[in-house]
DNA sequence: ACCTGAACACCGTTCAAGT
DNA sequence: ACCTGAACACCGTTCAAGT
C-alpha cells in the first residue's frame, strides 16, 4: 500500500495562506482564524507564515481580499440597473458561503485591488444612471454600504433565528404598542425574496439621484 | 497628610464593569477589551467579572446594550420623517463617540431590551408613514440596515482618510476608466452632511414604501 | 531563501480556597 | 455571597539557529 498522504507537499504561498484561513472561518468561525491554526493546516510551523503576511491583522486583511475576488464581475453590457442588481446578488450569495469572514468586509477598511475593481463597477452604473461625477462617491458609499450591511445582517444572526416579536408575549403593550400590534398579524418573518426587494429600493435611490440633475 | 486614593470602593456592578469596558474600547480599541484589562481598571481580579458577565462573549453583549442605552427617544410628537431622521443623527452621533465599540451593533445579534426600544421607534414611524403591516419588519431591516450601516462605515475607516481615488495614480485608464474619471474632478471627500443626505435618500424609501398601498 | 524551535508576554477560564 | 490566587491551555510575536 502507498504510503500516507502527505498534504502539505505544496509549496507555501500566500493564496495557500488566505485559503486555509477562510476554510477555517466557513467550518470552525472567525475565531478559530488564529496564526497556530492555520500554519497547522498547512502543516507548517506558525512563523512561516510571516513571510507571506505582515502580522495578524494582515493575514485578516488578506482574508477580506480573498473574499472579494470570490464577487464576479457582471455583464457590462447590461442596462446599469441589471448590472447593479447582478452585483448585489453575487455579493449576497459570496455572504451566504462566508458568514463568518464576510463581516470583516464592513470593518475594515476597502482600499484592496479587489475592492477597487468591485467599486469601479459601481462607478460605472452610477455615471449610466446620470449621476452627476461630484455625487458618484456618496452616493456609491450609500449604495455599498446598503449591499454589504444588508448581506451581512441576513448571513450572521442579526436577523436571527428568534423573530423580533417572538419574545414579546412579555412586553407590555403600553410600553411597545409597536411590537404588540405585529405580533397579532400573521408574524412573517425574513424571507428569501427580501434582499430582492431590498435591491429594488436600491436601485430606486440611485434613479432619483440620476434624474435630479439631468431631466 | 492623607492616605492614597483608593479608587476601587464602589462595588463592582455589571454597569460599572460595562463603563470600563466601553472606556477601555474608547481609549485603547476593541482589541484592548481584555477581562484582565476591565478587571486591572476596576481594581479586582479577573474572576470577580464572571459574577456579572457570563464571559467575555457575554461583556461584548453588555457593550452593545451598553451602547444602545445611549440612543435617546426622540419627541414622538414629531411628524414621522423628523423622528426618523432625529433618530438616524442620534444614532450617528453615538457612532462617532464610541467608534470602536460600534461596529459591533451589525456583528451581534439584537436581542436586548435597548435593541427593542429603538426598533419600537422605526416600527411606530413605520406605520405612520402608512406602511402595511406586512411590510413593516422588512422595511424596517432595511431601514436599520442603512442608519447603522452608514453610520459604521462613516466612523471606522472604510471611508478612511485615503479617498479611494488618490492611489488611482497607478491604476490604468483602460481597467478602471470610473476611477480614473473621477480622479480628474474636483475630488470631493466625505463631507459633513453627506450622512444627512443619506437619512433623506433614507426617508423617501419609508415614503414609497408606504404610498405603494395606501394612495 | 525559507523554515524551525524555544522563549516571552500575553489571553480566557477552571478550580479550590479564603473571608 | 463575593472575591482571590494559582494553574491550564491557549494566543501573537521575538529572536537565534538550522538547512
Amino acid at each position: 500500500m502507498p504510503a500516507k498522504a502527505s498534504p502539505a507537499r505544496a509549496p507555501l504561498t500566500r493564496a495557500r495562506i488566505l485559503q486555509a484561513a477562510l476554510d477555517l472561518a466557513d467550518e470552525r468561525g472567525l475565531n478559530a482564524v488564529t496564526m497556530r491554526a492555520v500554519a497547522e493546516r498547512l502543516g507548517v510551523t506558525p512563523m512561516a507564515l510571516y513571510a507571506h503576511v505582515r502580522d495578524k491583522e494582515g493575514l485578516l486583511d488578506g482574508l477580506v481580499e480573498r473574499v472579494l475576488d470570490e464577487v464576479p464581475t457582471p455583464d457590462l453590457s447590461l442596462p446599469w440597473q441589471k448590472r447593479l442588481e447582478a452585483l448585489a446578488r453575487t455579493v449576497n450569495d459570496v455572504a451566504n458561503s462566508h458568514p463568518q469572514a464576510f463581516p470583516l468586509l464592513l470593518t475594515r477598511p476597502a482600499a484592496t485591488r479587489g475592492a477597487v475593481r468591485v467599486r469601479e463597477i459601481v462607478y460605472a452604473a452610477l455615471f449610466d444612471a446620470g449621476v452627476p461625477d461630484l455625487e458618484v462617491p456618496r452616493v456609491e458609499r450609500l449604495v455599498s454600504t446598503i449591499a454589504l450591511g444588508y448581506a451581512i445582517s441576513q448571513s450572521t444572526s442579526r436577523f436571527g433565528s428568534r423573530l423580533p416579536w417572538e419574545a414579546s408575549e412579555e412586553l407590555s403593550e403600553e410600553e411597545f404598542p409597536a411590537h404588540i400590534r405585529l405580533s397579532r398579524t400573521a408574524a412573517k418573518g425574513y424571507e428569501a425574496h427580501e434582499f430582492h426587494e431590498a435591491m429594488e429600493s436600491m436601485v430606486m435611490l440611485v434613479a432619483a439621484a440620476g434624474d435630479k440633475k439631468s431631466p
